[in-house]
DNA sequence: GAGGAGATCGTCT
DNA sequence: GACGATCTCCTCT
């Protein structure tokens, strides 16, 4: 496999803006025991904290969102609609409740264990229609990856010692996209969330 | 392809 | 006690 460096705390110590176009591209990469699971960003939102009405830490500090007012790299895992699990990071400033909402992944290493952990079938000569249903969406993401609060919340991406984490490999990314974020009540017009243009793991219509 | 309802529970009022 | 940064399944067209 390509050589693929950890992003450091550094990288996530900017605006939830500048982390979510600078995360478009890398990958998403869990350790279960000897294997891999990866999956390369190609969706995400920023959320800009105590000014963002939309933003988990707008009404404050909780003990739910308590991992959004800490350091920057960090894993806030949240529990949605009594099923899923949704998986962000930590953001600058720091105390200010931002984070970036990981949205969707291009299925890259161990296809089979993601396509099980969601309870899919895969055909043998996998074909986009269903790879599409393994983690195009954040429920679906965090569910693919085994994404949960109680085994990821506050965990330290940025930790060499992490079974989660974030890397780059080189690859670059083609058009950036800019459009409001889904599913959210308030500031329904922000444009918050990136995608990358043309890319068929993008969650909801595609965008081209 | 679009639209609606149900699932299911932690979190805050 | 209400609701949610979602997903799936079903119906209708």
């Amino acid at each position: 496999m390509l050589a693929a460096p950890r992003l450091k705390r550094e990288f996530f110590n900017r605006d939830p803006v500048t982390v979510a176009r600078e995360l478009l591209g890398k990958l998403l990469i869990r350790r279960e025991g000897r294997k891999l699971l990866a999956g390369r960003i190609v969706e995400l939102e920023a959320y800009l904290g105590a000014i963002d009405p939309a933003s988990h830490a707008y009404i404050g500090r909780t003990p739910r969102n308590a991992v959004l007012f800490g350091p920057p790299g960090h894993a806030y895992v949240y529990f949605i609609y009594g099923m899923y699990f949704c998986t962000n990071v930590s953001c600058k400033p720091e105390g200010n409740g931002g984070g970036v909402l990981l949205r969707a992944l291009e299925p890259v290493l161990g296809l089979e264990a993601m396509a099980e952990a969601r309870g899919i079938e895969l055909p043998p000569e996998p074909r986009t229609t269903q790879l599409r249903m393994i983690s195009s969406g954040p429920g679906r993401m965090s569910q693919a990856l085994g994404i949960t609060r109680p085994r990821d919340n506050g965990k330290d991406f940025t930790s060499a010692s992490s079974d989660l984490w974030m890397a780059d490999d080189g690859q670059r990314t083609g058009r950036i996209a800019v459009t409001p974020r889904i599913g959210i009540k308030v500031a329904v017009d922000e444009p918050l969330r990136f995608v990358i243009v043309g890319n068929p793991y993008v969650s909801g219509p595609r965008i081209s």
